[in-house]
RNA sequence: GCCCACGUAGCUCAGUAGGUAGAGCAUUGCCUUGGUAAGGCAAAGGUCACGGGUUCAAGUCCCGUCGUGGGCUCCA
């Protein structure tokens, strides 16, 4: 994802380090090709055509001699040139060649059609020359030499395409200094503590089997015991917003996909076909179709509308081998879904229902910190522009309702309809893609949906398709990192340890389990005989909120000494006085 | 799917120049009965991902398959 030097401030001096680091890997490899360098969210990278696959040891030397470029301070000259000076200039260097050619017609560097201009311009440090609109720094030495790294290779299409060559690029960071280099990679490897892969396998929450396949998720009681919870608020939380729960199949007739165009235009996403008695059947890679039969099972009234139904439905997509990743990217997931069917009088009330429901959803979960992309009508599209212009307008207006801050991206919406997809960031301040809310000027059509309007004849309604969490897979991914495994009380598999000190202890620990039992907490004793240190230290491991220490005095006291988490001590307490405080606290959903 | 790297005990990893497999944690047993992040001793645990090849000898070298990771692309 490309940066904008508008809005960017490491630009210049991301986008510099990308040249020095070209003119280094050009040094130790003269015949080597280049092909972009962009600066990027965090950093910067360069795509290399060379000779052999480069190794860690590469880039070492290759940060080498960036330094020795940086500390020569050689400014950064630019000059305008004709398309056939560069050409020229270019002539070893086929992905330029290619650049310059699209520069003509008006393209960008990633063969974008550009609306600026196609002036064609370099710049120049030291001995390297490269085809470039800036802007730079001044001198390389304006690049902190103690704020660089590089980071890694990775393989990386020219232009993208698969069908074009592979060529290697070299991540790079840099920074104004070194503190923030440092807070940067310190950042990376909180991110790597946090990755809800590894928690996932040290907190037993959930694994991937090879016997089952990649990308299916084997959800382990602790997980299992979350995700409940989830589903439980938010199914509850939507029969209190005039949604009706419903469960469907999760397979269905060819015959439906072709109608919902699904085995036209998704095919290669879908699992492949069953042969049942004659007839094939395709695991649903969506629910749509399946709450659309169950509208149509009635002639339905202006006076039923609108209709909203919701599922936590599990679907199947055939994602490519290469693109799983943990619970964020799998082939059987399970959205939180629902569809709307309205009037085209209710859009707005409806649409700026369900973003609010939204946002009540992901707050109850902690996730405060939100960004709203509105999509718009591509330049292929079904439906009435009338129809996408008052669907869309209904969409802004929810937006501004909700003082939400939004981008829009034209002309990026689906073939179907406009959406609103919201990103939350988390506790690290990464993005994450949740919620979504689109129109569907599709599936109405291709499925002949109708209602009855006030005038007794029939009209065809609006449909809306929305998640809140987006699937509960990559949701529970997402809290998993957010919270770096220590959820809040009410989401925590195991609420409480009960560490007894002494042997003696264990029929009073088992006395308050039950009794802590009894007022809905979820609480386990550890009855290992190790001494109480290793199981306060094992309990904290498993970041479970409380752990309740049972001695002499806390038997006699009737009481727990309570130790937080975060290793506070809040000494002995009636065992009461914390079941009080712990369903305030599940009840604060805190 | 493609490029690169990796795949050794339940987990995290070590295995130097090919000579026949090791540690810590977890588990089990025995001793220890303790006051806020690891008590001691011992045992058990591995067709070194799978298949083939080179070699007197392969965890180690070569080829293939499967899987995982970092990217590309895509996306809930």
């Amino acid at each position: 994802m490309p940066v904008d030097p508008n809005q960017d401030p490491y630009y210049r001096l991301r986008h510099s380090a990308a040249h020095v680091m070209a003119q280094a890997v050009l040094e130790q490899f003269p015949e080597g090709k280049v092909a972009i360098g962009p600066p990027i969210e965090n950093g910067f990278y360069y795509d290399f055509d060379l000779p052999r696959a480069l190794a860690p040891e590469d880039l070492e030397q290759i940060e080498q001699r960036m330094r020795e470029i940086i500390a020569g301070n050689h400014p950064f000259h630019y000059r305008v040139v004709s398309a056939d000076e560069a050409k020229e200039l270019f002539k070893e260097q086929p992905y330029k060649l290619e650049l310059i050619v699209g520069l003509e017609q008006g393209q960008d560097e990633y063969g974008d059609t550009d609306s600026g201009s196609t002036v064609i311009s370099t710049y120049r440090q030291d001995t390297f020359e490269d085809l470039c609109r800036g802007p730079h720094v001044e001198h390389t030495g304006q690049i902190p030499s103690e704020g660089l790294k590089l980071m890694s290779v990775a393989g990386a299409y020219w232009r993208g395409d698969e069908h074009r060559p592979q060529l290697q690029r070299i991540y790079g960071t840099a920074w104004n200094s070194q503190e923030e280099l440092e807070q940067y990679l310190w950042r990376i490897e909180e991110a790597k503590r946090r990755d809800h892969r590894r928690l996932g396998k040290e907190l037993d929450l959930f694994s991937v089997s090879d016997e089952v396949g990649g990308g299916l998720i084997l959800w382990h009681p602790k997980g299992a015991m979350i995700r409940g919870i989830v589903e439980a608020f938010t199914r509850e939380a939507h029969l209190q917003n005039g949604y009706d729960w419903v469960y469907t199949p999760h397979v269905g007739r060819a015959h439906l996909w072709e109608t919902s165009g699904h085995l036209d235009f998704y095919k290669e996403n879908m699992f492949a076909g069953m042969d049942i008695e004659g007839e094939t059947y395709y695991a649903k890679p969506m629910n749509c179709p399946f709450h659309i039969e169950i509208y149509k099972t009635h002639l339905r009234s202006y006076r039923d509308l609108p209709l909203r139904y919701a599922e936590n439905g599990a679907v199947y997509r055939f994602e490519r081998s290469g693109v799983l990743h943990g619970l964020t990217r799998v082939r059987g997931f399970t959205q939180d879904d629902a569809h709307i069917f309205c009037r085209p009088d209710q859009i707005n009330t409806e649409i700026s229902r369900a973003l609010d429901f939204s946002l009540y959803v992901l707050r109850a979960f902690g996730l405060t910190d939100f960004s709203a992309y509105l999509s718009t009508m591509p330049e292929h599209h079904v439906g009435e522009p009338d129809n996408w212009e008052q669907a869309t307008a209904a969409l802004r207006q929810a937006l501004d309702a909700h003082a939400l801050s939004y981008k829009v991206d034209e002309g990026g919406g689906a073939f179907y309809g406009p959406k609103i997809d919201l990103k939350v960031s988390d506790a690290l301040g990464r993005e994450w893609q949740l919620s979504t809310i689109q129109f569907d000027f599709n599936l109405p059509d291709r499925f002949d949906l109708e209602f009855i309007g006030e005038d007794g004849q029939p009209h065809r309604p609006f449909m809306v398709h929305r998640a809140l969490l987006g699937s509960m897979e990559r949701f529970f991914g997402v809290l998993i990192e957010h919270f770096a495994g220590a959820f809040p009380l009410w989401l925590s598999p195991v609420q409480a340890v009960i560490i007894p000190i002494t042997d003696r202890h264990l029929e009073f620990a088992g006395d308050v389990r039950q009794r802590l039992e009894a007022a809905g907490l979820r609480v386990e004793i550890d009855q290992s005989k190790d001494r109480m240190q290793n199981k306060i230290r094992r309990a904290q491991l498993q970041k479970v909120p409380y752990m309740l220490i049972i001695g002499n005095k806390e038997q006699e006291a009737d009481a727990v000494a309570v130790r937080l988490r975060s290793g506070e001590d809040l000494g002995a307490i009636p065992i009461s006085a914390f079941i009080e405080r712990a369903q305030g606290e599940i009840a604060a959903r805190t």
